[in-house]
DNA sequence: AAAAGATTCAAATGTACGTTTGAATCATTT
DNA sequence: AAATGATTCAAACGTACATTTGAATCTTTT
């Protein structure tokens, strides 16, 4: 337990609030132990970071940059279909969800922000998701096509997030074992299915909007 | 606010119970707030149900309760077709879910659960929850066919159980208005886009399995 | 009406937490 | 080396909370 001592007490404490943060939401989570995982004193938070809030903050901002730099959602090269873009994006989500460590902190502290919204909601909107929300529009209407109302795009939208989503939502749950019954095929399959699920109900979507 | 005083202090103290546990969740739903609401002493609780934990338990179940009188998601009628059923499971799920009041305890208290799990997690997925998961396994299955694995039907269960829950995991921050941008369709509507992308989606499977 | 039990009441107890404080220690500059 | 600033430290403060306590007040039984 604890982080090595070579790095600087801001770092350290960076570095274990985004593990306690992300493991016990910001509520539960004290500074008493966060200082003492990180070998620093109780008074070196305030000192580094004004208040535990703004730790929060920072480990927020934090989480997300190791999340995308593991795990990108867009694909920088171009001319590919939106039906891959698709794939991709699913792919590096369930990535994310699945990452014990670094790159699952964000979606760990976001997963405890929908259920108990924090101060920081409006900081987590307007900076993080912000971006990965318009990427999956635009993926979904291009698939949909211009024909398709702006509210189908919204439902169908839905319905691609709240896929993978919900094996972010449900991971605590899983981790009790509260249903050991059958265990999980891997990330990769899951993906998969997610991929082949939504495009067969954006392809009915299709039709229906057809006729 | 408060309880009409003509009911027996217990029942109000449940009543109110219900209504902040799902509002505010366990942790930060005060004994205070509770007896003041329920205009009862605050050792009234303790007294009646033992203490916070067992009163928790008891507004759970009353809850649940209350969500399955109002819409149950079972039909009783013989002779139903499965796509019917899923039909019906969704949208009783949806009204649940979008219930302001009485119906909705449950869906809140859930969705806190979900993403911390207190001491009455093994409860509520014992007790309360896996008569639904068995119904809607029986559901899908059934489309699905019985050459369809074990692992795809499970697969296909999340898909659209993740849909739905997926409105009752972020109703918070839909109610913080953090995306204002679009408005929601109502809810019959919304259930009937879940139907039908779950059976393209379900569709979609079987076609591949066929293969 | 008297006794016994059930219920309510206000106050006290103990615990956990975030934050502050002022001195002590370390690092850097002059 | 002296001085200045940055950082760490242990202790204390104030607040919020669940729970307990013992007396007071109803309600029911005898």
């Amino acid at each position: 337990m604890g982080v090595a001592k070579e790095q600087k007490t801001r770092g350290r404490l960076l570095q274990v609030a985004m593990a306690l943060f992300a493991e016990r939401g910001f509520e539960k989570t004290t500074m008493a132990a966060i200082s003492e995982q990180a070998e620093a004193n109780i008074a070196a938070v305030n000192y580094h970071f004004g208040d535990k809030q703004a730790l929060y903050l920072a480990a927020l901002r934090a989480a997300f940059a190791q999340a995308n730099a593991s795990f990108p959602v867009v694909l920088a090269e171009e001319g590919v279909s939106p039906e891959q873009r698709l794939r991709h994006y699913i792919a590096a989500l369930i990535s994310q969800i699945f990452s014990a460590a670094d790159a699952g902190y964000l979606c760990r502290m976001l997963a405890k922000e929908f259920a108990e919204p924090t101060f920081a909601i409006d900081m987590i909107f307007s900076e993080l998701i912000s971006q990965n929300q318009a990427q999956m529009w635009n993926i979904v209407s291009s698939i949909l096509g211009p024909k398709v109302p702006e509210q189908q795009v919204h439902l169908a939208m839905v319905s691609v997030v709240a896929q993978f989503q919900f094996y972010n939502i449900t991971r605590l749950i899983r981790e009790m074992g509260a249903t050991p019954e059958l265990c999980l095929p891997n990330p990769e399959t899951i993906a998969e299915h997610i991929y082949q699920f939504s495009l067969a109900g954006l392809m009915g979507m299709l039709e229906a909007n057809k006729q």
